[in-house]
DNA sequence: AGATGCACTGCAACTCGTTGCATAGGTATG
DNA sequence: CATACCTATGCAACGAGTTGCAGTGCATCT
């Protein structure tokens, strides 16, 4: 019950078409709420059923026609109760954590070097962030309303990613030292 | 295709039945793989049908008989095949950032109390860890192999949840002082 | 000319994960 | 004495999420 809300959150910033909110959800909202074209495709399906959402038939040439969304009265009333109410606080659900808790039982290298491949991952991402926040908040001191969430949203990703990043660096060196020891 | 390792890598480190299983992972795997016992049952069974695992059924009095499960030589190869291949970064999933990038929508100041209650609740699990570590790992220095491996997991844990904090508490300031301006 | 890729929607089949319920005797709490 | 929780397993039903495939037509690369 919750690509839901992401998806009206998305679409009440701007109306747009399934294939544009998989765009969107790959470059912004998804970061905090990963979803396929699949899932948003369904989800919209079941959205419009609801009432939550109304759609225009927009024919196109070259290119199939497509369905731009709305957010209805009915979404935004939908919405604004979800906002006022709990959240389970966020998860985490990391392999890694699995296989180093495994890695004495098999070959440690290779779980070593599986934690570099994520710590340069997790490097790229931090800089995606970073600059989104450079190109859209070079002035944070001056927000407020919509763009301070968007801004304050990002900080978590940012943060995240710093925290991630460092975990891998004790990791590695950790069992760096060990190895030589 | 991940909760069977999980499960491994525990079922290695002691056999036990489902239930028991369900309680370690409430304890601490499931920290970093959540999962409930009708998932461990489920993948139990399968894991037992592929011939990972076996199982020994034990009689008990006043309650139901249990089978305990250890891992076997077919397991033991698929961990450490396992242990040798990529998994997939951790994504974050949080419906909190999902609320606050829609806060303007609805009452914000029901979202800042859900962002206090997240404080609160992300401060109860740093806790948590941070007694773990204590009682644990009291000298960190000294360890190698497994105990080392179940360390940086846990480090990994605190780091995460201090960042979710650091991340509430700036979210609460600025939200505050945007409010009284 | 042929291949690849993008824009756009969607079906089908599957696995993963959650929720509610059932059973059954035990022990602890009020 | 009643209520509720603990141990222990499991079914049934549902919703969430993934993967593979399919079709159309234009644009771009080789």
């Amino acid at each position: 019950m919750a690509l839901e809300h992401a998806i009206l959150v998305s679409l009440t910033e701007r109306a747009g078409s399934g294939y544009e909110l998989a765009r969107r959800f790959d470059r912004s909202i998804g970061f905090f709420w990963p979803a396929t074209h699949q899932q948003i495709y369904r989800v919209l399906r079941r959205m419009d059923d609801a009432g939550w959402i109304t759609h225009t038939e927009i024919a196109q040439d070259g290119r199939p026609d497509k369905k731009v969304y709305e957010v209805s009265q009915d979404g935004r009333s939908e919405l604004t109760r979800w906002l006022a109410e709990p959240v389970d606080p966020a998860l985490l659900r990391d392999g890694l954590a699995v296989k180093l808790r495994g890695a004495s039982l098999g070959d440690t290298s290779a779980v070593l070097r599986e934690v570099e491949r994520h710590r340069a991952e997790h490097a790229t991402r931090l800089e995606t962030y970073r600059s989104i926040q450079r190109r859209d908040f070079p002035k944070p001191d001056k927000l407020n309303g919509r763009e301070l969430h968007q801004y304050l949203v990002l900080r978590g990703g940012v943060r995240a990613e710093e925290s991630f990043l460092g975990w891998c660096d004790e990791v590695i060196q950790a069992m760096r030292s060990e190895s030589t020891s």
